[in-house]
DNA sequence: GCTTGATCTGAACGCTCGTTCAGTTAATCT
DNA sequence: AGATTAACTGAACGAGCGTTCAGATCAAGC
């Protein structure tokens, strides 16, 4: 029983992939078996494994490109100008970024440390040069006066895990739109952070 | 080769809490093993059995024991006074607090989807009992025209995101200390809310 | 000094884990 | 039509899982 229709790898590949970020986003990492990934896509144990060396790489892969591809999309949003314009561009580009995709930040937050010591100090590195786009973005504000920022590298990690916590209880259809979110959000920031 | 000297019940009890809490911190509840909590103990991991029904109950009392010490310890801590006041006696409270006790904050929040219903249910009602606390205060600054809080629920989502992240990062002996990390993210939830 | 009972061991239970692989199927190529 | 091969199955491997329990050990009470 395989192969029933068409060239298939192009297919489940992706399945794949999307599979085990939901359940490791929903069960954590070491909680989700190589079988019940299998079983979301609709295949056995084993064919995951023409699609990934091992279950490691593929947490590994996930966070990689939710990295890349974070750091890609902020590249393009961040058109520049004056540091508070910069920084309303980065909460909102974060939250509703984020908010699109709330598997991966799930899974690129909470299973770091799950990552082996080589995939970690990659993703680090990764994760270290998204973080660096907002503290240059606080070192500007300070130099124009803008800003009042005594430490920004204490301040972006404020400033990021207060995002970041969007994604822990905000819903869909819920009490506040996402519009209004990412408002209030980018007030409470702006005002924590001016001079 | 048991009961070597003295009764151990009482030292051996804690010692499993312990174990668990550090463990259970450190690499995630799924990937830490009754055997992995025995040899830290220096037990057999039948031995774990006099001290809980199973794991799961480990890792519910240590959620649910935190949670009550917490909002007891808050309860304490909170001295009334203006709502500027009482909101920076919380900010540093929560920081103070938690660094204290990292493993523990590192449980309550990130071990939630790893409780069973009733359990996480239990857990949950204390929680927001703790974040009512901080809402009740921003409510309160709104109504005294010391605040401009749109949204005090979100807010206080927010300021409790950018608090906890702290424990992510900080390190005893590291760039800063801890009274001015307590200082700066003061600072900054103050100026966040502020009218 | 004998009994009691708290404390722990060590082996076992059935189960699931990540991973491998020989074999099967069916779409494609010649 | 026959050969090739990508895609997958199903069974198996050794290891570890949470949990149970009969038995061993030793401090304390009589």
């Amino acid at each position: 029983m395989a192969r029933k229709s068409g060239s298939h790898a192009d297919i489940t590949g992706p399945k794949v992939r999307d599979a085990a970020l939901k359940l490791f986003a929903r069960d954590g990492y070491a909680a989700v078996s190589m079988r019940k990934i299998a079983a979301e896509v609709g295949v056995q144990a084993g064919a995951l494994y023409l699609y990934t060396p091992d279950k490691q790489s593929l947490l590994f892969d996930l966070m990689k490109v939710h990295m890349e591809e974070l750091l890609d999309a902020w590249g393009q949003a961040d058109t520049g100008g004056s540091p508070p314009e910069r920084l309303e561009a980065f909460a909102r580009f974060h939250i509703h970024y984020h908010l699109d995709r709330p598997d991966n930040i799930f899974i690129a937050y909470m299973e770091l440390r799950n990552l082996d010591d080589a995939n970690f100090a990659e993703i680090e590195v990764l994760r270290r040069r998204y973080e660096q786009g907002l503290i240059d973005i606080l070192e500007a504000g300070n130099a124009s006066g803008d800003f009042a920022v005594p430490d920004p590298k204490l301040a972006a990690m404020a400033a990021i895990s207060m995002l970041n916590g969007v994604t822990t209880w905000f819903r869909d259809g819920g009490r506040l739109s996402r519009e209004t979110v990412e408002t209030i959000y980018w007030d409470m920031l702006r005002k924590s952070v001016a001079a």
